[in-house]
DNA sequence: CAGGGTAGCT
DNA sequence: AGCTACC
């Protein structure tokens, strides 16, 4: 087994010469490697592609399902069927209307709740993550797995007189005409893609594919060779066969549609055509990167590393339809998209710190593609909620800032028609204890928390603790495997759905509460989140409006920065000190800074109609076609007449207002239960009964009044 | 493109 | 924030 170095110098010649790997060589295998110059990358990438996924998972929760054609229905599309009704020509992606036409028998049901999948989906990632580590996920129903490392050990305890013959299919090979010999780590590697194949069976219930190549690019292409549940090698003496079998351009994975309409512009059309295009034409409209890129692609060359995927970076929840036309559907989808989404976010355990609404709207020209977007911080006593599993409370805090969001995006006054929605949290903090020794589990969520860049992991293990200990072990033979395979079954049946897509990464069991974060949530809450350009209101005490509106956006915008405003309140603050006595040194006011009345407030919820009233009512029409001026909502901003009804200052009185009056309810409550933490002066001068009348005494308010406008609404 | 997700680059 | 890509 000492020798093994000298057997992979051999092997290296053979695939080297297989095709041109421009690209520098990663450390891979440098370990082992004793040649002084060459440094050894003969990477084993497998990878798994779990046949007609979602089939599989309805099939497994109603076996009797396996015997009927079946289709997984997403709205009026088969997104996926079984392979019974793939024998009557139903396909993937066929309208319902085409599948039920071309059989008739085809059972349906419903796949819009990804939740199975999902589940799922992550046992397989976590299966394969306990054999490997370098598991890198594509889609709920692909993963790939560097298991150069794996392949390398295996190699040094084979024997000498050990029989190499591959498990599966050999790309071009007819069965056992291969000289298995003169490739072992391939050969190794379809053994381990064969025993991976039947962890996943045997724990899991499901099937797959499998591709073993030595990169990703080709170890993707040909596990799709043998379709159901079998599994091919890709030697490198047939690279380019596997390449030139490629009907068009488009079946190159990592060239989309728009890729390919600009290559088929430059007359590229098949996958040969861009194998002998002139590098430098390419260069010239795509730049040096991209054009190699796709050279190299064309080639079978991708030496892009396998990325540990870990936990997901975002997760979203969506639903489309054919029209929805009042702020109310929107409302009311939101919500329950809301609903779904924070308690997902709340079983992942993770503090979500950005939150983004994203809509598709309907044109007959161009319906599909454009969808536009807004996204803000998630104030830290929001996100509190989520993580602590206050899910209601969450949602009922979350829907005003969504709507907020929602009406940067449609003018409520005008008619609109949207297809999508979408909600999503993303940024999402590990939330741990305050201190993690680098130790163990928590060092693995501790790289994403800092910077955000999963690491790379490059392929060989730069940390070989994790890969000896464990891996060794469960090397050698299926048998070792049991103890996985136990722990797996009972994790699947006792964690129903507390553990849901649990890694190790996962963390979320580990709740320390840090309290002392409503300090500095305060500070985080606010400022961050306005860019918009309506809101005059929120200027600073030196800045005219009217001159403010026809700055550029970017001069507006830095205005409003936290920057401007905080230096600017600093000196205002002084200035203002004998003003207003009351006001809190930091800005740690934030959140609950701005300050309404809260008759004026109830009243405008329940949409009264008194007289008194009436201007406050002007407010709820819709957005911008408002009668009031602006001014109205500064005044109103300005005078905080009662310390027991704060309107916190990241809460638009108009979304305020559309809101259900039970979500309104809700939200006062909320309120009054934080305002100990708020900041803001409570007693003004002026007894609050005036205000409601008084408005234009308030309109001309005076600097003190103006500070006010630093705790922004919207 | 459909559909309900994801991720990375710009 | 949008685009492109992947499933």
């Amino acid at each position: 087994m000492d020798n093994s170095a000298d057997e992979m110098e051999e092997d290296e010649t053979e695939w080297q010469n297989s095709f041109v790997d421009p690209a520098a060589p990663t450390p891979a295998a440098a370990a082992t490697a004793s040649g002084p110059s060459i440094t050894k990358t003969h990477k084993i990438i497998l990878h798994f592609d779990l046949d007609c996924f979602y089939a599989q998972v309805e099939m497994i929760r109603n076996p009797a399902l396996r015997e009927v054609p079946l289709g997984i229905q997403q709205k009026y599309i088969i997104v996926t069927c079984n392979y019974v009704a793939r024998e009557q020509g139903v396909t993937k992606l066929m309208s319902v209307t085409d599948a039920k036409e071309k059989c008739p028998e085809l059972v349906l049901v419903k796949g819009e709740d990804l939740t199975h999948y999902r589940e799922m989906s992550y046992k397989v990632t976590e299966l394969l993550t306990s054999y490997c580590p370098l598991v890198e996920r594509l889609g709920f129903d692909e993963n790939f797995v560097d298991i150069t490392e794996m392949v390398e050990r295996r190699l040094a305890q084979t024997v000498e007189s050990h029989k190499f013959s591959f498990k599966g299919h050999v790309y071009n090979h007819i069965s056992a005409d291969v000289q298995a010999g003169d490739h072992p780590r391939l050969v190794l590697g379809s053994e381990i893609a064969a025993e991976l194949r039947e962890a996943i069976h045997s724990s899991l219930g499901l099937t797959g594919c499998a591709g073993i190549a030595t990169n990703k690019l080709l170890a993707k292409l040909v596990s799709g060779t043998f379709k159901p549940n079998q599994q091919t090698t890709l030697l490198p003496e047939n690279v380019s066969d596997i390449m030139g079998s490629l009907s068009s351009l488009r079946k190159v994975p990592g060239v989309g549609h728009q890729t390919a309409k600009r290559l088929q512009a430059l007359g590229i059309i098949g996958v040969k055509d861009l194998q002998l295009f002139p590098l430098n034409d390419l260069v010239k409209e795509f730049g040096g990167p991209t054009a190699q890129r796709l050279k190299n692609l064309a080639l079978g060359v991708d030496d892009s590393p396998v990325t540990c995927t870990g936990a997901p970076q975002s997760l979203s929840d969506e639903d489309s339809f054919k029209k929805m036309t009042s702020t109310q559907e929107a409302l009311e989808k939101v919500q329950q998209l809301l609903s779904s989404l924070v308690e997902r976010m709340h079983k992942d355990g993770r503090q979500p710190q950005t939150f983004r609404l994203t809509i598709r709207r309907y044109s007959a020209t161009n319906k599909w593609f454009g969808r536009e977007s807004r996204q803000c911080p998630i104030p830290n006593h929001i996100g509190l909620k989520i993580t602590s599993g206050s899910s209601e409370d969450a949602v009922v805090q979350l829907l005003p800032v969504a709507m907020k969001l929602f009406h940067k995006m449609v003018d409520g006054s005008a008619a609109f028609h949207l297809t999508l929605i979408n909600v999503c949290f993303s940024n999402l903090q590990p939330r741990g204890p305050a201190v993690s020794g680098k130790g163990s589990i928590t060092s693995f969520f501790s790289q994403s928390t800092s910077p955000r860049k999963t690491q790379t992991c490059s392929s060989q293990c730069q940390d070989d603790s994790c890969q000896s200990g464990d891996s060794r072990l469960m090397d050698r033979h299926v048998g070792t495997h049991i103890q996985h395979k136990s722990q797996l079954a009972m994790n699947s049946t006792s964690s129903s759905k507390a553990t849901l897509h649990g890694f190790k990464w996962k963390q979320s069991s580990v709740v320390a509460v840090e309290e002392n974060q409503k300090a500095s949530c305060s500070t985080a809450g606010l400022n961050t989140t306005e860019t918009n350009s309506t809101k005059t209101h929120l200027l600073p005490p030196n800045v005219d409006p009217e001159v403010f509106k026809l700055l550029p956006e970017e001069i507006q915008n830095e205005l409003l920065s936290p920057a401007y405003s905080d230096s600017l309140s600093s000196t205002s603050k002084s200035s203002l000190a004998t003003d207003v006595p009351h006001i809190p040194k930091n800005k740690s006011s934030q959140p609950f800074t701005d300050s309404q009345n809260i008759t004026e407030v109830k009243k405008a919820a329940n949409q009264l109609d008194s007289s008194d009233t009436a201007t406050a009512m002007n407010h709820q029409g819709p957005p911008g076609t408002s009668a009031v001026p602006e001014v109205n909502i500064t005044e109103r901003l300005s005078f905080p007449r009662s310390s027991d009804c704060e309107f916190p200052g990241n809460v638009d009185p108009e979304v305020f207002s559309e809101l259900p009056l039970d979500v309104q309810r809700e939200l006062m409550s909320e309120w009054k239960q934080q305002k100990p933490i708020l900041k803001v002066p409570s007693s003004r001068k002026q007894p609050r009964s005036s205000m409601s009348k008084d408005r234009k005494a308030a309109g001309k308010s005076s600097q003190a009044n103006s500070l006010f406008k630093y705790f922004k609404p919207t």
